[in-house]
RNA sequence: GCCCUCGUAGCUCAGCGGAUAGAGCAGAAGACUUCUAAUCUUUUGGCCGCAGGUUCGAUUCCUGCCGAGGGCGCCA
């Protein structure tokens, strides 16, 4: 039995209990919040529902719970229903009704963990974004980690996702990106605010053997030809760098089609300008036309287009926002560092300036710094830590692990050495090692002959078994916790679990009989498990894009 | 000055308003003629920054304070 048809049924008894009480309110199966106990006295399963709606039933939460507790003992596969404390509920599974589970898994296979709790929802996940006029560095590491495995675990919970890279393409620092290429190409030293890093001068040497008649232009076309040029190269430099890593995007936006004028010569931006008016938070004064941001939360309100006529960033801003709406997203998710904290009240107002509800239509999530031995870095210095540095030197595994493993808004300080080790310090290691394992126990019991044909689920009544089982049985709710939450660490941290009561599962009980003992049903049934075990590891892992080696 | 995030074991960090606050590492003691010991078992270690509030119940939600980091533009 799953938690879920668990739940469904407790629910029932909740009901009855209700109205057997005179109340009105049913409970949602939300409400019956089963969760997995920390002690294993404690049950398979527990839940506080009696404390929540005893108060609707008016009797005291533990009478509540006694009566709660009688019905759910008699449900089918239930082998005990106890009342602890202040009126939880601790039940304990039949061995052979918790097994089920386990052909359960093996049936559904990779899309064990898959839901639809989230389907119907349209959500467009924004993140790395950076700006095309450098590497990545190990911020946008995090972000790229954290945001891909956000977009996994949601679409795992049954939404429709769309990755999305903006692509700042326009404005002053692409000029000065060309400019400080150009600069590298004739040998001049880098204009004031400038790119510099030995990465411009690399830039500059291929923009010189792709355009070799760039010297013989005019200055302004030299920097517009550098730009242009140095732009390509850079933006196939970042995506080759995610992909490296592990990361697609369904969408690359550039920002440059914002500015383009149509036939009538109005811009994306200049419809949306329009757009924000007509729903009230828009004013001029002093020549320019603001946004009343400050209607949102914002601590003052925000210039949309200068005196001059020319638009700031943020108008650029709204119409990406109202592309957004405009493809069909519903829900906009947008990945920023620490640095753009200062977005969220004027990004909300933009969402609430088009008519869209700021609590619902828009989530931006902030995500805190990533330093190395303590070093923090900055991209525009000399001495950036590039992605694909961090990656070659880490791997993959470890790196997406590490930084996934965390939540975003946790300041995070890596230390090099322990991604590195091979042990239980290093959690990667320890949950690959775990799934690994899977596969050398099944190896080792199909040269033994344990075929796996037999499978008898009461015959899983070790107490490590009960716990890994369990585990097991947690994850599809894991999977939407993290989707709801927008928490993909959950993920890993639950694989720890499973890898820890799996690693205790290994020790206790052998898939493959010992010396000469004969091969029994136990046997087979354990090779079941084990299998399973590996199936959630594996599919955990993958929403985490990390892999899943069969031997280590 | 205003805004955002964070403050939990010696360290790095988990913790969906619930039970005796957890994990790994570090410290102590054990288990290898092994299904790979890259593992497992036992154990030491906490005014959950401080003070109030809401609640049957607060590490969790709210307010204030203290501390750490980051950010404030008619820049992009």
């Amino acid at each position: 039995m799953d938690p879920q048809a668990l739940a469904a049924l407790i629910a029932q008894c909740v009901e009855k209990q209700l109205k057997a009480h005179g109340a009105e309110d049913a409970p949602t199966l939300i409400d019956i919040a089963l969760e997995r106990p920390r002690s294993a006295e404690h049950g398979d399963w527990a839940t506080s529902v009696a404390l929540k709606v005893a108060k609707s039933a008016g009797v005291p939460p533990r009478d509540f719970a006694l009566a709660l507790a009688r019905d759910v003992v008699a449900l089918e596969g239930v082998a005990q229903a106890e009342v602890a404390g202040p009126g939880f509920i601790n039940i304990t599974l039949e061995a052979g009704a918790a097994g089920e589970l386990v052909s359960t898994i093996l049936q559904q296979g990779e899309s064990y963990g898959h839901g639809d709790a989230l389907a119907g929802q349209t959500i467009n996940v924004e993140f790395v974004s950076a700006n095309p006029t450098g590497p990545l560095h190990i911020g946008h590491t995090r972000w790229a980690a954290l945001g891909d495995s956000l977009v996994r675990v949601l679409r795992s919970a049954g939404a429709e996702v769309t990755s999305e890279f903006y692509v700042n393409d326009a404005g002053a620092q692409m000029d000065t990106f060309g400019a400080s290429i150009l600069a590298a190409i004739v040998d001049e030293p880098a204009p004031e605010n400038g790119y510099h890093g030995s990465y411009i001068k690399d830039l500059a040497q291929r923009v010189l053997a792709q355009e070799p008649d760039i010297v013989s232009l005019a200055k302004d076309d030299q920097i517009a030809l550098a730009r242009d040029t140095g732009y390509a190269l850079q933006l196939a430099d970042i995506k080759a760098s995610l992909a490296a890593f592990g990361v697609e995007f369904g969408v690359w936006f550039s920002e440059r089609t914002l500015h383009e004028k149509d036939a009538s010569g109005l811009s994306l931006i200049d419809g949306s300008l329009e757009r924000l008016r007509a729903g009230g938070h828009v004013f001029d004064e002093d020549d320019a036309v603001w946004v009343r941001t400050t209607d949102f939360g914002d601590d003052k309100d925000r210039v949309i287009r200068r005196a001059n006529g020319v638009y700031t960033y943020f108008a650029a801003d709204a119409a990406y926002y109202l592309s957004k709406t405009d493809r069909g997203f519903a829900k906009k998710i947008y990945l920023l560092g620490a640095d753009h904290h200062g977005y969220i009240h004027r990004l909300k107002a933009l969402a609430g300036a088009a008519g869209e509800d700021p609590e619902k239509n828009i989530e931006i999530l902030i995500g805190q710094l990533v330093s190395i031995n303590g070093a923090k870095l900055s991209k525009r210095a000399g001495n950036i830590i590039e992605l694909d540095d961090l990656r070659e030197w880490l791997g993959v595994d470890a790196l997406r692990y590490s930084l996934a493993r965390y939540p975003a808004d946790s300041p995070l300080s890596l230390d090099p050495e322990i991604l590195t080790k091979r042990s239980n310090d290093n959690p990667v290691f320890y949950v690959q090692y775990a799934h690994a394992r899977t596969h050398q126990v099944a190896r080792n019991a199909a040269a033994s002959g344990v075929s796996g044909d037999t499978f008898d689920p009461s015959l899983l009544s070790e107490p490590s078994e009960a716990a890994l089982i369990s585990s097991l049985a947690d994850f599809p709710r894991i999977v939407v916790q993290a989707a709801q939450l927008r928490e993909p660490h959950r993920v890993a941290r639950y694989l720890e679990e499973v890898a820890a009561l799996f690693h205790r599962w290994y020790d206790q009980a052998r898939v493959t009989p010992q010396g000469d003992d004969p091969i029994e049903p136990v046997h087979h049934t354990r090779l079941s498990l084990n299998n399973a075990a590996g199936q959630v590891l594996r599919n955990g892992l993958s929403l985490l894009g990390v892999s899943a080696p069969e031997r280590m």
